[in-house]
DNA sequence: GAATCTCCGTTCTAGTGCGGACTATCCTCA
DNA sequence: TGAGGATAGTCCGCACTAGAACGGAGATTC
C-alpha cells in the first residue's frame, strides 16, 4: 500500500492512481459478488471453473491469484457449500481434481453473466476504445516489470 | 477478482491486466515491506503518519485505506511496537489522536525513502515519461468511474 | 432539558492473505 | 535400488478485510 505522495516524480505519481483505481474497483466488484452470497476469491474460482472440464489446484491455484495455501480453505469452503467436488487424479496420487458439481455450474451460469454485465459499464464509460487499449497496454508493461523482480 | 476472459470485448480486457498489474506491484511491494519488519498496513500507517503532527483515527481511516475496524487491532500492534502513541483529544473524548512517537519516526526516515528507492526502477524499466502521464489519467478515470457508483 | 441524530473508536465474525513448514508422492540419476 | 530432489496439497501462525453491531459522546431539535 504505502503511498507516498512524491508530487512531482512522473514515475511515481502512477503509483496512487494505479492502487486508487484497482481498489475502486475492487470494491463496487467486491460489493456486487457478495450480494451474490459468495466471497470475491470464492467467485474467482467458480469462474476459473466454469466450462471446463477441471483442473489440479496447483492449475487453478494459478489461474486465479489465489495463493495454494489459501486455497485449500476456500475449496473446503466451497465443498461445504456443495458447488465443487475432489476428485482423485489416477497415475498421480499427489493430485487433487477440482471441478464443479451440477449445483456450481447452475451458479456459475447465473451469475457470471450478470457480473460480467454488472461490471462493464463502469469501464465503458471512462474509457473509449483507444483508450482502452492504451491503459492495457502500459498495464501489461507496469506487470511485467513487477514480476521481473531483479531490477 | 473474477477476472473472466473475454478475450473480444476491448472494454472488459482492461480487467485483467489491471488486477495483474497491482498485484504484482502489490506482491513486490510487500514483500520489501516485510522485510524491513512491518506488514503492509503498519507501514502505511507510518507513512501517513510520518512528517505530520498527528491525526485521529478516522482521519488516519480516510488516508490510508485501512478500514476503520481494521485500523484498531493494526495500532494496537504499532503501538506494541512504540512505535506510535494515542493521546487524547481535549475538547472531545471521543476522539484519540495518534501520532509517530520519536522511535517511530526514526523507522519512517529509515524505512521511507529506502523504500521509495526500490520501488521507482520499477516504474522507470516499464514506462517512459509520457507513458506514465498516459496511464495515470486513464487510471484516475477508471478511479473516478468506480467511485461514483450508479451507472 | 430530553429525545434524537450522528459521529468515534472498538469489538465481533467469517473469510482471506502470506510465508513457511510438513507429509506424501513422484522423478531422476547414479 | 536407493538417495536426493522436486512437486502437490495441507496446515500453521499471524495479520488483515468487509461488514455489522455496540456503547460512549457530541450535536441538534423541539
Amino acid at each position: 500500500m504505502d503511498l507516498p505522495d512524491l508530487k512531482d516524480d512522473p514515475y511515481l505519481k502512477v503509483l496512487r492512481p494505479l492502487v486508487e483505481a484497482y481498489l475502486a474497483f475492487w470494491r463496487v466488484d467486491g460489493r456486487h459478488i457478495r450480494s451474490m452470497r459468495l466471497t470475491p476469491s470464492q467467485f474467482d474460482v467458480i469462474a476459473t471453473l466454469g466450462d471446463t472440464d477441471g483442473m489440479t489446484c496447483s492449475e487453478l491455484s494459478s489461474k486465479t491469484l489465489v495463493t495454494k495455501g489459501t486455497l485449500t480453505g476456500v475449496l473446503d469452503r466451497l465443498v461445504a457449500k456443495g458447488l465443487i467436488r475432489r476428485d482423485e487424479v489416477k497415475g498421480d496420487r499427489r493430485c487433487t481434481h477440482i471441478r464443479l458439481t451440477d449445483k456450481g455450474d447452475a451458479l456459475f451460469q447465473k451469475t457470471f453473466a450478470a457480473h460480467i454485465a454488472f461490471i462493464r459499464p463502469f469501464f465503458e464509460r471512462a474509457l473509449n476504445q483507444k483508450d482502452a487499449e492504451t491503459v492495457r497496454t502500459l498495464l501489461l508493461r507496469l506487470r511485467d516489470s513487477f514480476q521481473q523482480e531483479p531490477s
